[in-house]
DNA sequence: GAATCATATGTGAGTTTGCACATATGGACG
DNA sequence: CGTCCATATGTGCAAACTCACATATGATTC
């Protein structure tokens, strides 16, 4: 029910096509919602169909033509109502962490190259995340309309920095139990 | 395709009921994992049915019957292929920060409420951890046996403390504004 | 000239998940 | 005696999601 949510909340900032929510979920957003771009294009059909989006088909000579989505009054009206709305409690599903509840299955040589591959990647992350946050936020000082933006980037690189701290934390575990 | 493994892995630490693995979903588990209780017995059903458990009805006097169920042999081995497998990057899914994304389309006053209300409530949230933590790691130190709920759990208070200093900090920056 | 890539939009089929509802036992509480 | 609570296990149906596959355009690359 809150894919909608996502969807309409990244229309009201800017129209665009399927595929351009689809590159905005795989990038920018990836770090608080995905979906597959075969869920976007049902999505953005079923929210036509009740009046909450319309579109404009956009001829292109170089590339496909594609489809522009933008808000109705009542799409942006559904988006506030749920604003406005208590959010539920968040349903956790962490793999990573799963494989780490189990841990006492598997000889510490493999739990620590785990978390080493683990913290590993999750660096490569917050570097891209850094690089991201530099261009859109040089002075570290968001604009008023984008400050959605700020501050879901901010807690993306605590988050991922969270998870690498803890990874040094568990390796140190490990590392004495040997 | 992860449930099942979380599953097998609850069962591989003890025998136990459905009902059983229901209140570890929703208790020590429910940092890194959740499933509704319909989802839970369907799903045990679905692993017999491949052989991967088997069921021992036990009947009682003062309380419904129930099934007890456990690993089988192909159980634990299907367990350990999927812990030696690379773990799929994680797809989060975090309905607050959808809100907070949006937040250039509400007032400060409203904003700054929403994230007093999620810090409360995480502060709660985190008490209740560290209680669990005192009553298991009295001494901050794990048998090798309950490595994995030392981590997991050191990570979910660290998670938590982390959405909490990041609900301060977006105080501070609403505060600024208004 | 063929193969591949980025752009662009979808369908069909299956799996996973969530929600409402159903059923049954025995203890506790008023 | 009736009601509620914790225990215990499910079904039916709908919504959300995933994966394989399908199709088409024009640019780039070999």
């Amino acid at each position: 029910m809150a894919l909608r949510y996502a969807v309409l909340g990244l229309l009201s900032k800017a129209e665009m096509s399927g595929y351009d929510l689809t590159q905005r979920f795989t990038q920018e957003v990836s770090h608080f919602w995905n979906a597959h771009h075969t869920q976007i294009y049902r999505e953005l059909q079923k929210l036509e169909d009740e009046g909450l989006l319309h579109h404009q088909v956009v001829e292109q000579s170089d590339r496909p033509d594609k489809k522009i989505y933008s808000l109705t009054d009542a799409g942006l009206e559904a988006l506030l109502t749920w604003l406005s709305e208590s959010p539920k409690p968040p349903k956790m599903k962490n793999e990573s962490l799963l494989r780490v509840s189990l841990f006492h299955l598997i000889p510490p040589e493999r739990a620590i190259a785990f978390l080493e591959e683990s913290k590993r990647a999750h660096q490569e992350i917050i570097s891209l995340m850094n690089l991201w946050k530099q261009e859109h936020f040089p002075d570290d000082h968001p604009v008023p309309q984008e400050i959605g933006e700020y501050l879901t980037i901010e807690y993306g690189t605590r988050f991922v920095q969270t998870w690498i701290d803890w990874c040094e934390f568990a390796i140190g575990v490990f590392s004495k139990l040997r």
